[in-house]
RNA sequence: GGGCGCGUAGCUCAGAGGUUAGAGCGUCACACUGACAUUGUGAAGGUCAUAGGUUCAAAUCCUGUCGCGCCCACCA
């Protein structure tokens, strides 16, 4: 029999086990033992490319491997099923960022040669992450490995836009969007810089077609940092609740310089507190606009081209002035005409092309929109019904919520990395999230009709991040029901955010994050994933603090030797029968025996019913509490004595081994590598090969007589 | 602005109507006897944010206040 060290080293241990463990094969469910029949799947959500691993991914893969490792032991057919994401906008950033060090932008290059160019990068650094979640001991199929964009996959993509294209559901339509005139291209909010900067708040009257006799005043003021935008105006609005403007609602003003008709119109978007309480609308060159002018239907009127020139739109006085021209022309007449009441310095954030540094414009574009009245019901109903279930369960309503007022999808982008539009001379590319809608069953071989999608859909756990509740939760729930006619998902678990000790979001640009290969490096990846675990309480978020992986490590050297311990008593003692139905003597049975026998008993129970309902933290405080104080502080303290005992000595022994035996299987899926290696050394008579695909246990032991 | 959540020991958190409010880490004292000093035994440390209310009884339920955080939207 092998000796075990002193102190629990897991630098020696770990990458062995986790050899193997992929030698066994087990990892794959087709290679599991026959007995494993009925399938259990979960997806690992699949990271970006672009990432490498950070607390969250470290979180929720230790979650995932808890769940999959333990009903893998109680005889599932287990899939985790990895991957990766091709992220469009951020992928393409990286990449045009390394173009940007040589002098280059990617217009140098031309579409064919960037996208060439981001698949090698792909191919060099895309799997990182996945190696990394290796190190923290993930139990995922790699033979099933997937990326969004691989070629299997692009055609799932595909058949999913024209299954909605013939349906009638996507169509053609206008959207505001920020332009970079400079790149001439659109740009996405991640893709702005904003700068602080020190603007003129102009306050304008706006004459009302028919003044109210009992009004003193023949206009409506409004506020605004940029009056050129006034020719393009389609509204003037106030909030709903503003007293002052109550009356005006629903009447006309005359446009100043344009002589347009305009209507007054009432919004909750409008503050009432900024300015004048009243603003002008300008439906097609600003965001806010843009959200009022669809719901109040009114027209979009173009005023800036892409070049930042003004369109013929406008009276021809302003035809072809550039943004700046226009302010400075239509400030001196409208003050000609009396209709500037004051102006006022104004700080404020403007939008910059993080690439070029020019300023953005905000401009009505063509754009792809996938109808969502049909599929937000059809997402709402299993929620809502129950038959996909939220925990915490508070995030039902944030799901709900977001559905019940959901806007179409714009699911075109215009860059060049990601799944192109499948139609003729559609130069765009599909949002990233219309391909992770699909992750439930493209991963699985959809549209084909495959085994695996026959078997592992749906699937039964999703373990996600609530800011992509709205994102990718809701787009994955209609695009399973229309696309697969059943639900992608039983349950849906968001985990908490993993914040710093002093509250705030880890970030690696201030330097707050935490990396935990460097805990992996340091306590080892049981004790980080202990330590995780444990703190895994109610809240939806967590502070991490070390403290805990420190308790993780010591927990796992406890464990390390309480088993040097039984290893020795036990030394060449074989169990008669198979693993844990040890024949105990009840009458032979002393109080101690007995109480540590109920106290396993109740300990398998609740470690059940937490993980039934994703109690982390709960699970691996009961697990602890009776492996080092029931166990190893009382029972083999008495254990001592008793063996010293001729009639006691051999059930003793036994009752060490036993307790050990289940202890492992219990607390593999949290500490997977010190259990698997200690499991190796037991000098059990039927052993499995691997603790990774031993028996559960049952609650039911012994009988409390 | 909308949503969600949190203020309990020095730190991170449990406890969710009923005797002396718990854990981990940290601190202090003592103990290196054969599993483990990454240990053992013991100790110190808390008007449970605050003000009212409900109740025989409130850390726990209700209301207000103060403080903190996260997500989403937005900054005209």
């Amino acid at each position: 029999m092998k000796q075990l060290s002193k102190t629990y080293n897991p630098k020696k241990i770990e990458s062995k086990i986790y050899y193997l463990w992929e030698k066994s094969g087990f990892f794959n469910p087709d290679k599991l033992p026959k007995r494993h029949k009925k399938p259990y799947t979960i997806l690992l959500p699949p990271p970006n490319v672009t990432g490498s691993l950070h607390m969250g991914h470290a979180l929720n893969a230790t979650i995932q491997d808890i769940l999959i490792r333990q009903k893998r032991l109680e005889g599932f057919k287990t899939l985790w099923l990895p991957g990766t994401d091709h992220a469009g906008i951020a992928t393409q950033n990286v990449v045009e960022k390394e173009l940007k060090k040589e002098g280059k932008t990617r217009f140098d290059l031309g579409r064919k040669r960037l996208i060439e160019k981001i698949w090698q990068w792909k191919e060099k650094y895309g799997d990182v992450i996945l190696d990394q979640l290796k190190k923290l001991g993930a139990s995922c199929d790699w033979s099933r490995t997937r990326f969004t964009l691989d070629k299997e996959y692009a055609d799932a993509v595909k058949k999913a836009f024209l299954y909605y294209y013939k349906k009638g559901w996507i169509y053609r339509g206008k959207r505001v969007i920020n332009w970079c005139r400079r790149c001439a291209t659109s740009l996405s909010e991640l893709e702005l810089e904003y700068k602080q900067e020190r603007g003129t708040l102009w306050y304008i009257r706006y004459p009302l077609k028919k003044p109210e006799k009992k009004l003193k005043e023949k206009y409506v003021v409004v506020a605004t940092t940029r009056p050129e935008t006034m020719l393009g105006d389609t509204a003037v609005a106030v909030n709903p609740k503003d007293k002052r403007y109550k009356s005006l609602v629903g009447q006309k003003i005359i446009l100043p310089l344009v002589n347009r008709e305009i209507p007054i119109v009432a919004d909750n978007l409008v503050d009432p507190k900024f300015g004048t309480g009243a603003v002008k609308v300008t439906s097609a060159h600003n965001l806010t606009d843009y959200q009022i002018s669809l719901k109040h239907k009114l027209p979009l009127i173009q005023i800036i081209n892409e070049g930042g020139k003004l369109t013929k739109k406008v009276p021809s006085l302003y035809h072809g002035l550039s943004v700046e021209e226009a302010r400075k022309k239509i400030i001196s007449n409208l003050e000609e005409l009396n209709l500037i009441q004051k102006s006022e310095p104004y700080f404020h954030q403007l939008p910059y092309c993080y690439r070029c540094d020019t300023k953005i414009e905000i401009l009505p574009s063509e754009q792809w929109f996938l109808k969502m009245d049909k599929l937000a019901k059809k997402a709402i109903t299993p929620v809502k019904k129950g038959k996909v279930k939220f925990y915490p369960k508070n995030f039902k309503k944030t799901y709900l919520d977001w559905l019940e007022n959901v806007r179409d999808w714009c699911i075109s982008r215009q860059l060049w990395w990601g799944h192109k539009i499948p139609l003729k001379g559609e130069n765009d590319v599909l949002d990233t999230w219309f391909s992770s809608a699909l992750w439930p069953f493209a991963t699985l071989g959809w549209p084909q009709k495959t085994k695996d999608l026959e078997t592992f859909y749906p699937s039964d756990v999703l373990s996600t991040a609530r800011d992509i509740i709205h994102l990718w939760v809701v787009r994955m729930m209609f695009s399973g029901i229309e696309l697969m006619k059943k639900n992608p998902f039983k349950r849906v678990y968001i985990h908490p955010i993993v914040l710093t000790r002093t509250g705030q979001r880890m970030s690696k640009s201030l330097g707050t994050g935490i990396n935990p290969l460097d805990l992996i490096e340091k306590y080892g990846a049981d004790a980080t994933r202990f330590g995780l675990a444990w703190q895994i309480m109610g809240g939806q978020d967590m502070k991490f603090v070390e403290d805990n992986i420190i308790m993780g490590k010591k927990f796992c050297n406890k464990i390390w030797n309480a088993s040097r311990f039984v290893l020795m008593q036990t030394k060449g003692l074989k169990s008669k029968k198979q693993n844990y139905d040890l024949n105990f003597q009840t009458r032979n049975l002393t109080l101690a025996d007995r109480k540590i026998l109920k106290s396993l008993n109740k300990t398998i129970g609740l470690v059940n019913k937490y993980l039934e309902n994703f109690l982390f933290g709960k699970a691996t405080h009961a697990l602890y509490d009776f492996f080092w104080h029931d166990f190893c502080d009382k029972y083999i303290e008495i254990s001592k004595s008793q063996i010293l005992e001729a009639k006691y000595q051999k059930e003793t022994k036994k009752i060490l081994l036993y307790i050990l035996s289940v202890s492992l299987v219990l607390l593999h899926p949290f500490i997977p590598f010190i259990t698997e290696e200690i499991y190796q050394t037991l000098p059990l008579k039927k052993k499995r090969g691997c603790l990774m695909i031993e028996k559960w246990p049952s609650s039911q032991i012994i009988r409390d007589s």
